[in-house]
DNA sequence: CTCAATTTGTTCGTATGTATG
DNA sequence: ACATACATACGAACAAATTGA
């Protein structure tokens, strides 16, 4: 067996997927660029040790997407439209989360079954007595790109229940004078669709997501804000600003403060 | 056609892997706990809407990757000892960057068309008069995780040339006095291995990838580490202190030292 | 011990999808 | 486009193991 072949065996995935996943890559990374020719098939057929069909049926399927078009005796193509993907900056800091969502417009989700309230890990904070459980679709240009569960401490939903169910939870949690905020954090991992996720965000059962859990803790060490966001990760992109000098000139912005230096070789 | 079939529609998987991938989420969330019974095929195939066999065939890969086992008679179960997934901090802060990965040990792949010099975009510096190219692949206990592409300012590659192949570049670079680094930022986006990448990470091609670019740049503007990073995304996890009040009591930390306060209601 | 209920395991026939040359 | 082989998916029926009454 050839070594590209024991490679595609690693997945159960038919063939054309596996070879349409790789040219969709190359697409949207711009390794293939709007409106040039890519390889033939036959060149297609070699590198990727599949029959012709094979890539044919990889081709259409993208071809459907709208990412190429063919057209007999001259070749295959990249669609000239860019259809570029428009990412989702993921904040990794308060300031830059709180800004570019508030002005989205959630979708709420009717909820039979509401959990009675969080669980919570350690460093998590302590419960508060009461919580609203909230569920939501967030959109895009009529694009959902997002699932937020959200267990809301009641007191805080009370105040301006109209509000949080406006407008994300967060900004407007940020707008309270008090209780004042101790902590927020968020840690995210990979996982995949399960149906009714697949059915709101309009995507495949199983296709990869974004999940994060983000909490936020008063000065009483209590967890006010807990949420679970299923974000699609094909429009997400998180930028993190390692390390930044407090510059001698130019902008001057948040910094760690700290010289990033270690040790001795 | 059932509400069910139109999502399994969206994507051309086979069915029993999306059934399998939606059991197989269950067990590493932990809503089917070690060594429970979990539901029998009748009520799978209910609640998933498919055939008898079809169940059966994402039972049997998820035994087969040693997550379920049956008993006939007696039920399904998940296995006893509960294949934990283990996780790598990815970090968004430049010390928690460092220390992690300071002694992993880089397995360095030949390259043998290396490029020229890295593509920098806007705002990612000035490019160095010349640059290393080194790919390795990142090891934990023997299982690889990632994937780096890495050009280096030759200038610092030569006062170290075996310590950089030795280890992880960024320490060795941080162990540096001088240039002093000005800045160091990276963004993350999701991405589905192509072939070399799954031979690499032992992985599906296509299946999904988390890639970063890395980019530190010195005092003077220079980009003197590029690195795309290639992990899969199956192992990382982000940790995001997003606000952090500088506390009355107990432990202070990295703080961006700014009230999380936005507006007024 | 036997019986019935429960649950997984196996088989058949048919239709469609995937992959090769 | 064709012939071929194998995988996927359905529904239904039957066999085999386990459990508890």
């Amino acid at each position: 067996m050839s070594k590209l072949a024991r490679v595609y065996n690693r997945s159960r995935v038919p063939l054309y997927l596996q070879v349409a996943s790789v040219m969709r890559q190359r697409i949207e990374v711009g390794h293939w660029r709007s409106g040039q020719r890519i390889s033939t098939l036959e060149e297609l057929e070699r590198e990727f040790e599949v029959a012709r069909v094979t890539v044919r049926q990889a081709v259409e399927l993208l071809a459907e997407e709208g990412l190429l078009y063919c057209q007999q005796g001259r070749g295959t193509f990249v669609a000239d439209e860019a259809p570029k993907r428009r990412w989702l900056n993921l904040a990794t800091d308060w300031a830059s989360l709180i800004e570019p969502i508030k002005d989205h417009i959630p979708k709420i989700i009717a909820v039979q079954n509401p959990p009675a309230g969080p669980v919570l890990g350690t460093g998590e904070g302590k419960a508060a007595h009461d919580y609203v459980y909230l569920r939501s679709v967030q959109f895009r240009d009529a694009e959902p790109f997002s699932i937020v569960s959200l267990h809301l401490a009641r007191d805080l939903f009370d105040r301006a229940p109209a509000e949080f169910r406006k407008h994300p939870a967060l900004p407007v949690l940020a707008s309270f004078e008090r209780p004042r905020i101790k902590r927020a954090h968020q840690t995210l991992v990979i996982g995949g669709a399960d149906p009714e996720t697949a059915d709101h965000l309009k995507m495949g059962v199983g296709a990869p997501t974004a999940e994060c859990r983000c909490i936020v803790v008063d000065e009483h060490d209590r967890a006010i804000y807990v949420g679970n966001i299923t974000y699609r990760s094909d429009c997400i992109k998180l930028h993190m600003e390692l390390f930044r000098r407090p510059s001698l000139r130019g902008s001057v912005r948040e910094d760690a403060g700290r010289r990033p230096r270690a040790r001795t070789a």
